[in-house]
DNA sequence: TTAATAAACCAAAGCGCTTTGGGTGACAAT
DNA sequence: ATTGTCACCCAAAGCGCTTTGGTTTATTAA
């Protein structure tokens, strides 16, 4: 059923049922019901592809998820990032192209998703420090918000992202004020903004003590589960181990309570854990108490504020750009314990 | 730039300049080079809409997923799959169109996606016992492959899935054979047809061995890590407790394994665990041993041959439906030993 | 009564592509 | 010299929608 058929079985004008159904006044009430009334009885929508010719707006956002080599799967944080965001593209009206690209052709992606003009904006997911792809975007005019900061200048464009230094510099804190002093950072790749700013906060709240770093307690990787247990496992073999650790994703934290027991240690008692907890659904830190003190933000709810904005420049395009940094609690939980003394 | 202005530029028509780029043979060799040349320099590239509208195709793929009141989020199995599936569309020049919908819309979600004509074919995900999506797409005549089964007659459509029967038959006979008989089954929720299947294997098994099942060490529910935790919780605190555990998931296996070592037990020793596993990335099953036996299947290949399958099924709709039964195997790790004896 | 205004509708152009149904000239065959 | 056959190219229709620029009829004001 297309608008022809509809409007001959109406006995009017494509004009006017096409109007009719965009809810435009220049149809009568009576007509614009009978029409209503007939469309929803053939099932009757419009081919999004005549639309989006006609209009010249896809309706469609893009999703670019990069995939590195060494995982070479997405992340489940996207997942749920994407959950949040859905919520909002669903009551516009608009929908989700997602395309998966390994991290050398990003930058074609995105021009493919420009050139062949299938959607009206995109999200940009896990920037990193010195990120070609927001020359690129800028240069062909494609509207887009960031999930995360650059190490630059984040001016010229909109993002949401947490306070990734703060949350970890708070963190740290609180370890240091348990009395703990050799704190692992267990971090993602420093190549990654987020991973950066993190470390940033680390090194600050140490330095706020007169703490000075031990590069071989901070390790930087791939956020896997088994990359928490290896690298908690290394860490606990050391003559003088770590006391604590702060971890930058509740999947490596997982990996960091699995090789802690390993060791025959108690977690919370021998060993304190602070996390970066992103609300993932399938992994809830606990019921009432959290299981692992945590720096916690609901990557979900990143996803929702992300595509309102997206949605709004989209719709505003001449308007200034947008920031949303987002807070962090710290859930204190029975992760973390006074220092123990040896 | 679209196909008008390159053809002033080239001082061609549409036609030929329409023909050198989609490699038909009526056109020049000379032609074609100096065609392909300019383009690539413009960066040219058909509008999506428009040449959805001339051919009548989408060149897209939707990916409706489902996510219960429950979780609200959505399952990183998903991520895994899509992440298989996206590599063969890639290849060919599609797109995927995600939509995100609760169990109650999703009916309309595959309404709106037809009769919008925004994609040429899906993938149904989790497929419950008795699915109404499947007389639905066959209805409204949406090519569609099964990522799983039915309940009832799975002749009439295309499938690929894994033989949960059989896996959870073999898994269970393993720990039999180790001496276990009190056996816990941890399984998704049986209203889908996975869990169901997993079910029927692990009491199967339980006949063959002439042991009777008890509803009380038999759980079914959403596959979160929570969830793990939480049965296992109980499940060793009754009087008498199981000593082996059969688990549906890898994350749920991650909550069972916290809730047994909670408990002061060895996994391997005290307590076995035989979970499956559908190799996330992000949650690598050990490096060269695996830490849980499990039943193995990677869920990103099930992606790709969905995926080729779909597109093979759109591209010669004529033919009878595919069917793929993915065996699972069975990996020997960590998590298992003989029953001890009380 | 006539002109002006508003309400309700419509014909047709245009979005950017593919594809049908040709046309033109060069060359070989008759 | 004429016909047939290629190789190469083109004009225009059509995909299904929105939107511009109308027309027609009823209503109101002068």
């Amino acid at each position: 059923m297309n608008l022809k058929e509809l409007s001959e079985r109406l006995g009017l004008s494509q004009t006017t049922v096409s109007r009719a159904l965009g809810g435009y006044p220049e149809v009568s009430e009576t007509t614009r019901r009978r029409v209503l009334e007939i469309a929803d009885q053939h099932n009757y929508r419009p081919n999004t592809r005549a639309k989006g010719l006609a209009t010249g707006r896809a309706m469609a956002i893009g999703h670019v998820l990069p995939i590195g080599s060494k995982t070479e799967a997405v992340n489940p944080i996207f997942a749920e990032f994407i959950t949040g965001a859905s919520e909002i593209y669903g009551q516009k009206g608009y929908e989700i192209i997602l395309s998966i690209a390994r991290d050398d052709d990003e930058n074609k992606t995105y021009r493919e998703l420009r050139s062949k003009k299938s959607v009206d904006g995109v999200i940009l997911h896990a920037p990193r420090n010195e990120d070609t792809r927001l020359k690129l975007l800028r240069e062909i005019g494609l509207p887009f918000v960031v999930h995360g900061r650059v190490s630059g200048n984040n001016e010229g464009h909109s993002w949401v992202d947490v306070d990734n230094k703060r949350a970890f510099q708070r963190a740290t804190h609180f370890l240091i004020d348990l009395g703990h002093q050799r704190i692992a950072l267990i971090n993602g790749q420093e190549s990654m903004n987020f991973a950066s700013r993190r470390r940033d906060g680390y090194l600050s709240a140490l330095a706020d003590h007169q703490i000075s770093p031990d590069l071989h307690i901070m390790k930087s990787d791939v956020l896997t589960e088994f990359y928490g247990y290896r690298s908690t496992q290394a860490l606990l073999s050391l003559p003088n181990p770590p006391t604590a650790f702060l971890v930058s994703s509740y999947i490596v934290a997982i990996g960091v309570r699995r090789a802690i027991e390993k060791h025959g240690l108690v977690l919370g008692r021998d060993v304190s854990v602070v996390t970066h907890d992103d609300e993932l659904s399938y992994f809830a830190n606990g019921e009432d108490v959290p299981q692992f003190t945590a720096t916690r933000s609901s990557v979900r709810d990143a996803g929702r504020r992300a595509a309102v904005m997206l949605l709004d420049i989209i719709e505003n395009p001449q308007q200034l750009p947008q920031n949303d940094l987002m807070k962090t609690e710290l859930m204190v939980g029975l992760s973390t314990g006074p220092c123990p003394i040896y």
